[in-house]
DNA sequence: CGCGTATGTATACCGGGTATGTGGGCGTCG
DNA sequence: CGACGCCCACATACCCGGTATACATACGCG
């Protein structure tokens, strides 16, 4: 949906057509999302399917010129005013890394957590260095200032990775203590189907299996 | 690529079928993310078709087994040693709204970022009620700490934008400030067809248009 | 028995993401 | 001058994740 309507926040400053939609939509987050070409047409035969937009033959029969219509228009109002959901996050494939991980023979959580530390933190050095580059450009056009916000978003969430990472890692060591004070804590149902949960495995650090 | 390794990963504990995988896949990641059981098909039917699984006829036709292949194996073990990509994020619609909405005349940035606050605010609250949930029941199984870490990276990433939020607003608020005390700021390049960036509109506190 | 329900599987469709194909305009260089 | 090649604008094919729906069998129950 972030394509949609991201192409009719653009119709609604004028008539555009393809390539145009193209230039205008990177040049707002800069390198962080290429689009692809491919989607922007896609994109608008949905957009006309769905009539929020309509082709306005502009003379020149190559070029597609696209205009936003009224329907266009209230619906991407609407975009604008309802919150993006969170309730329903999208699968994210760390977590689900980590949480097939959580208990299977043979993984070593802590090299897949610090790896994946390495990792995000390098991303957002990278990130850094384009907030440094976009900061000296003494970027006041609007397409600047998205840019750098779109940049923001990207370090906020890098770090709070970062120090997702770290918090799973000292919960499994906290975790992996615990059990080991009590070997055997008794398994409160026996119809329980589930492997033993000392199949986590946390070394110690520097070890590795 | 998350559901993929996820089936992949349980059946690397043995053979499954479908519905069951289903089941598995939720009990590691609690509400968060539903499995549609219609992917669970058509992700096995990929895995098959990339040699990574094998059907496994286990005498009675109706439940399709599936187990593992060596290969299927050494993909596991690859997913679980290369860190996920972090240097080319998904398109976040977030982030998309924003940066379409600066210098977007008729948008209230403030209006914007103040209704996503309380909705990620809400639904952070949501998962912290359910992360209390979880560590009430004495989650010591590998499903119950993987879906408190997966709670976990949900609620940390909520923070991070509520504060990223926040930042917006405020840097917003500056640029503001600044073009208000240098009304004419002039403009570097007299080609670049941009719009004026006055169009950018933060209201002080308490206004709307 | 026949009906409803639960279980397990399969299929169709949508949207985002990536790569590749195609045709016209235009410049260059032999 | 004209053939080649490049770039632009458009189009198509395919993959994967997400959602809903169809379908067939088993099972319980009056």
């Amino acid at each position: 949906m972030s394509i949609r309507f991201g192409l009719l926040a653009l119709l609604d400053r004028g008539p555009r057509y393809g390539s145009q939609l193209r230039v205008e939509f990177e040049s707002r987050t800069g390198t962080t999302w290429p689009l692809n070409i491919g989607q922007v047409y896609t994109t608008l035969g949905r957009l006309e399917r769905d009539g929020l937009i309509q082709p306005e033959g502009g003379g020149d029969a190559k070029q597609q010129l696209y205009a936003i219509t009224e329907e266009g228009r209230r619906s991407l109002t609407d975009w604008f005013n309802k919150p993006v959901d969170r309730t329903h996050p999208s699968r994210d494939e760390l977590a689900i890394k980590l949480a097939m991980a959580v208990g299977t023979p043979g993984v070593d959580m802590r090299a897949v957590i610090q790896g994946q530390r390495r990792h995000t933190l390098s991303a957002m050095r990278d990130y850094t260095r384009l907030k440094a580059d976009a900061m000296n450009a003494d970027g006041s056009t609007p397409d600047d200032i998205a840019w750098l916000l779109v940049l923001e978003q990207l370090i906020f969430y890098a770090e709070a990775e970062v120090r997702w990472l770290d918090h799973c890692e000292s919960r499994l060591v906290r975790l992996a203590a615990t059990r080991a004070t009590r070997p055997q804590p008794p398994p409160p149902h026996v119809t329980d189907p589930e492997p033993d949960p000392s199949h986590i495995t946390i070394q110690p650090k520097g070890t590795s299996r």
